[in-house]
DNA sequence: CGATCAATTGAGTGTGTTCAATGTCAGTGG
DNA sequence: CCACTGACATTGAACACACTCAATTGATCG
């Protein structure tokens, strides 16, 4: 409830930049759109959240919405652009905890804790729609659509980690990388039509097998080995897929 | 399955047995007191939980609380006893997903789906009390502490997965033990007097291993390893901790 | 007591790791 | 414009840790 989050040490919006709308929400240019925690509620449910949100960004590749041991206020919102988590391990490299892609909620992980627990870091220019928590609390409690909305995205996030993070444990490298294409593909396809589509990685390779559990050297050695067999084409901010059916197939392969 | 769970399909307290209380919860009783969703909210508030709660079981060990593909409805606050939660993995195997001990909330994965995604499994002999999830979310809109103790919870577990699962695919397989050991101890020690203590394990050793992401072989080597550095006493069904310091300073080793 | 399932132990294999070298690309400055 | 730099990506060779398969021992229960 303190501050805006001005004068401290992170999420401050860069300075001239901070787009059109700064006052109220207006969300109906929304890149998330159709995606957000609004969808499903009414007009005036919507006033309320509208006025307890505010655009921040764009962060620059690089830049940190917030840090490890950042008091913990606020869920964002992606609006454009992609964000990943990343954690010190206990070996005190940098683990990748999550990639994050317009209309996907931040932030979730640190509910319920007085800090953040990873840095959050822009992968490409990225605006976010800020919601500092507990007015999204107190709001929950008056619209109960919307608490339910909180609690179905808190629950699907326990069972996708639970689902691709658990189970991948039980997968060759292979399977692992085909699931995760399987996602890009979901999340930023551009053009699907006949089998074949391409995606620009926002994200280093190595960003990627950190997130998939693998060393950097095994993930490029099962990539080239998808190009070998003629699924993807491999290149380094970008991946071709010349299979689409074979990536969404794999499942139970 | 042919448990007296019978019937529909799940979730029916087992007739002649509902222990003591089946019209309205009494709590003071509970094996779950102090850790329970209840804790920190007053005595009028609390006057709504127990209404809509009550105490089912005991179950017997093998016995389901819930099954894949049942209608989700309700959260199971364990009172006493153990209950392991686990999945068909992508190749048929059973996976165990989670354990849960006395105060640990059983459901939590599967808010926001219309059907549980796991079997729930008594371990051993088990009281649950049943949180109707329509009911406790009605109740949480008149309640804030409660649906901040919701929140939290489920912070927690997504915390607590990246946490252990996700960063242990780093980890050999002795830290995963280690780090293992060490939430038993938390959760389950009877005496750690004088760096010494013996926990009875609900679980088999294969379910631990499936819990850790390890073969059954590698966790049996893993465990008998430990035994010849000191550091505890491998038995079937107990462990005993030789050197609990050992255990519980390995986060950082 | 024998039957059944869980746990342990051994020997050999394999997937991903480690370490080291090479290649690619964007940015900088002469 | 080209040489230099530094981060990222790829490739190769040797290794290690956990896996696989198989045999043995140990517990539990009818």
């Amino acid at each position: 409830m303190t501050s805006e989050i001005d004068e401290e040490n992170q999420v401050l919006s860069p300075q001239g930049e901070s787009s059109e709308d700064q006052s109220e929400q207006d969300c109906s240019e929304c890149g998330a759109k159709g995606r957000c925690l609004r969808e499903g509620l009414g007009e005036e449910q919507m006033q309320g959240l509208r006025k307890i949100t505010r655009t921040l960004g764009p962060f620059k590749p690089g830049e940190n919405i917030f840090r490890v041991e950042d008091k913990f206020k606020s869920l964002f919102v992606i609006q454009s652009g992609a964000v990943k988590i990343e954690t010190a391990s206990f070996e005190g490299t940098k683990l990748v905890d999550g990639f994050f892609f317009r209309g996907d909620l931040v932030g979730l992980e640190s509910i319920g804790a007085h800090q953040y627990g990873h840095d959050a870091i822009a992968l490409e220019r990225t605006l976010v729609c800020e919601l500092p928590f507990d007015h999204l609390e107190s709001l929950c409690s008056f619209v109960p659509r919307l608490q339910r909305k909180l609690m179905i995205i808190l629950g699907q996030k326990i069972r996708y980690t639970n689902d691709t993070i658990v189970h991948g444990r039980y997968m060759s490298a292979e399977k692992r990388l085909l699931s995760f294409l399987q996602m890009l593909c979901e999340k930023k396809i551009i053009e699907k039509s006949d089998n074949t589509g391409s995606v620009q990685l926002p994200m280093s390779k190595g960003d990627i097998a950190s997130y998939l559990g693998l060393r950097p050297e095994s993930l490029s050695r099962t990539l080239t080995k998808l190009q070998n067999d003629g699924i993807i084409r491999n290149q380094t901010k970008k991946i071709e897929f010349l299979d689409i059916k074979a990536i969404l197939q794999q499942v139970c392969g």
